[in-house]
RNA sequence: GCUGCUGUAGCUCAGAGGUAGAGCACUCCCUUGGUAAGGGAGAGGCCGAGAGUUCAAUUCUCUCCAGCAGCACCA
């Protein structure tokens, strides 16, 4: 960089330096001659009666800056940064501009403190979802179906049990499940308003029979067209239209395992956190306006409980109008109040609960009261929502009959509570680090020999634990002991009963419980009863 | 989608203009060993796909695909 000079004109704002409004015109002619379009027009664009601070270091170099400055580099300690990566950024944030080279750097106060957070960031990265979903082989992504996940026996068995769970959650909160087909029309996107918004994130299937000739076209130009379900959303509503709804059906709370296909930005892809297929624990509630308030907070009581199940704390944030948006400002009034409110009334909106209003970050027919959830290493996960929309039942003309016998609009409130199962389950592993609770782990025992004299006993033992409905594997390879507990020490089984010859003669079982050091000798009937006490889904504990 | 990087055995990675190697995993043999790796042998690869340069390409060049790190996006 060329060297320049630049009058200080005052000291108010900061000891060092800024300049001064009738000076910068020159400053930025001179960062243009220099090359620094950027600087220039940025600095070009200070609204009259701002100032703009730079700060020298040393005598020659010199740099606009927002600041504050250290009087002195030699008051930091070089062994305490460090450079991260290099990455492409977009000048001011947006696509369309040039894109800059971004340098990252963290930097500490000293050594041991730069240590620790690289110490953090290395832990993150041994739980990484993707790392471990292979070693546990729980899942694998490919090319062929990149975006979409290959569940293996044992991913999907922690699926189940989350769907088994939430069923039961939703069967005990008022809800009914439904099923929704998985392809529509496209004129119905087009009526819902997703057509116009998100046709190029859409996985479009013309509905036609395909040409079989080699040379022609596969399809005609006049096939009509279906799009695979991007959400579930306008399903719902084709439900509740389905017959004459009274005042008296409210609330209807439809729910779905809904699988759903989106086409995302390819870059944006990453493992189970962003995917093209996911499965959404999603519903939707149809009820009257005086009911909302009502429905919200039953919403919190059910996230507030399944969250701890799983050991999240989590904050609450309500998502306010964006500026591209349907319906009414008057609507949008309403229905922010609603939400908040609800918060409100629940005691939830504090600073315990992290509440806080973000501006702009609503969807184009809703505001969105939004669960972000910390994980044991506190690291942020937004999750769960709520939705207050009154776009939806107007676009697809939904009604119910009053009490006066005219016609209403319902609202419906959007809900999901995992987000999706492909997401919640990658946050699950990274949050345990693969360590699942009994529970929810594939595999929750095996049985190992120490001897191949012991191979009949371990068989009875597994049989017995299987019959009660315990996850168990045995393990009677000629390996030896020390072998398997590494192995399956690995593998994040949660307990290893050991049996030799000793354990065979006595009817007992040696168990080595993952995370903990040496063994507890029980009878099979102490380790069955300890085995089903843990394995018991937090939900159906006594 | 954008910028940069990467793509070799199931996994983690070496390698070089003349069609390939290690460790772990896998199979078999020996070993029956008391709480985080016992020993030996064997099998296993269209070097991401296509095109170009070359006598010769997995290696060099280009295009595409996918992944990674950011960015932008996220109903």
């Amino acid at each position: 960089m060329s060297a320049m000079q630049i009058d200080v004109v005052s000291d108010v704002v900061c000891p060092w330096c800024f300049i001064g409004k009738r000076h910068l015109d020159k400053a930025i002619a001179q960062w243009r001659a220099a090359g620094e379009s950027f600087k220039a027009e940025w600095a070009a664009e200070l609204p009259e009666g701002e100032e703009l601070s730079v700060y020298w270091s040393g005598d020659d170099w010199m740099d606009m800056c927002r600041g504050p400055h250290l009087p002195s580099t030699g008051r930091l300690d070089p062994a305490a940064f460090k450079l991260m990566r290099v990455a492409g950024a977009y000048w001011r944030g947006d696509q369309k501009n040039a894109q800059l080279t971004r340098i990252y750097g963290t930097g500490w106060l000293n050594k041991k403190q730069l240590d620790a957070h690289l110490l953090r960031l290395e832990e993150a990265a041994k739980r990484d979802h993707r790392k471990l979903g292979q070693e546990m082989d729980l899942f694998h992504l490919q090319q062929e179906a990149h975006g979409s996940v290959f569940w293996h026996p044992h991913g999907f068995r922690i699926w189940r049990e989350l769907e088994a769970y939430m069923r039961r959650a939703i069967d005990a909160s008022g809800y009914d499940e439904v099923k929704t087909p998985q392809v529509m029309d496209a004129r119905q996107w087009e009526q819902s308003g997703h057509w116009g918004k998100y046709r190029e994130n859409m996985f479009v299937i013309p509905d036609e029979v395909p040409n079989v000739e080699d040379e022609g076209p596969v399809v005609s130009g006049d096939a009509d067209w279906m799009a695979l379900k991007p959400m579930n959303c306008p399903a719902h509503v084709l439900i509740f239209r389905q017959g004459i709804k009274s005042y008296r059906d409210l609330p209807l709370r439809l729910f779905e395992h809904g699988c759903c296909h989106r086409n995302e930005p390819h870059g944006a892809l990453h493992g189970l956190m962003r995917v093209r297929q996911f499965t959404q624990d999603d519903a939707h509630i149809f009820c009257r306006e005086d009911q909302i308030v009502r429905e919200v907070q039953d919403f919190c009581a059910l996230a507030d409980r399944i969250y701890k199940d799983f050991g999240f704390t989590y904050a609450i944030k309500l998502a306010l109008r964006p500026e591209k948006r349907f319906g009414s400002d008057a609507d949008w009034d309403k229905a922010e109040n609603e939400l908040r409110d609800a918060v409100v009334q629940a005691g939830l909106a504090t600073e315990e609960y992290g509440w806080a209003e973000l501006p702009g970050e609503g969807a184009f027919y809703a505001p969105k009261l939004e669960w972000h959830l910390t994980d044991a290493i506190g690291r942020t996960w937004q999750v769960g929502t709520i939705q207050s929309d009154r776009v939806l039942p107007e676009r697809l003309d939904a009604s119910y009959i009053g009490e006066d016998g005219a016609r209403h609009r319902p609202i419906m409130l959007h809900r999901a509570i995992f987000g999706s199962y492909e997401r919640f389950l990658g946050i699950l592993i990274e949050h345990y680090a693969g360590r699942f609770p009994v529970w929810l782990a594939p595999v929750q025992a095996v049985v190992a020999t120490i001897v191949s004299d012991a191979d009949a006993y371990a068989g009875q033992v597994a049989a017995e634990l299987a019959a009660a409905g315990i996850r168990v594997e045995t393990d009677l390879r000629n390996e030896k002991i020390n072998y398997k507990v590494r192995e399956h020490s690995l593998a994040k089984v949660p307990h290893l009963l050991v049996v030799g010859a000793r354990e065979a003669a006595e009817g007992k079982v040696a168990i080595r419980t993952l995370g903990q050091d040496g063994q507890r000798i029980m009878t099979i009937a102490e380790a069955l009863a300890m085995l089903r006490a843990e394995a018991t889904p937090p939900d159906l504990r006594g």
